[in-house]
DNA sequence: TTGACATTTCGAAAATTATAGATATAAGAA
DNA sequence: TTCTTATATCTATAATTTTCGAAATGTCAA
């Protein structure tokens, strides 16, 4: 757990937004899925273009941004078809948050 | 509470050393305190000369970051005589790990 | 294999942050 | 008042981050 990396990772509104947002996937994204049905459970992930479309900036920016997340383990992401998905990694923000109110 | 700007605080190992070296002050810095005894408590409070000594940093860098950790709210500052003393916020450092825990 | 998306990576310009030396301010001591 | 010490602010440069459009890659469908 890099805690430089984490709150860089932190330090940016939009960035912030993805993870409130992907805190509740499905109440604020549209139903994600490849082409018929859903074969796999995508465990709440969601793809970048619906990411991108909720946030506003551009795609490559959003793609960015959800790697700084996912490089400082914040997220994690599962490919199906053609589509990333990325979802919080609730595990690590745990550990982050027991890491602020007891060894900050 | 800005967490953009708490994270932004965060983001940079000296300033996080800082806030950990505080948690701590009578480990990690010489008595403070002024010419004769002590008149005031000084809760913990450390000048900015003796952070900068530990820190390594020039005297202005450090005094930049002792105020972005200030504005940030995660330290306060309390002047006596010549010296600046600065000690951590722990109330905020506390939000922000509910913060952590609950909201991100 | 070609075409059509979805996503990532690359390259560049603009904005922000880091860092330190020089200067300014504040407060006691001589 | 003037000197010394402690801290803060100013100014400038280097380094990093932001952000995007363009190009590259990956994956399926025709």
């Amino acid at each position: 757990m890099d805690i430089v990396e984490i709150a860089k990772a932190l330090s940016n509104e939009t960035r912030l937004n993805i993870l409130r947002w992907l805190k509740e996937p499905y109440e604020n994204f549209p139903p994600q899925g490849g082409s018929l049905g859903t074969p796999v459970d995508l465990r709440g992930g969601v793809c970048v273009s619906s990411i991108q479309a909720k946030a506003g900036a551009s795609l490559s920016t959003i793609s960015n941004y959800l790697t700084i997340l996912q490089d400082a383990g914040l997220l994690v992401s599962e490919r199906h078809e053609k589509w990333t998905y990325y979802r919080r990694n609730e595990e690590l923000i745990q550990e982050f948050a027991k890491f602020i109110k007891n060894e900050l």
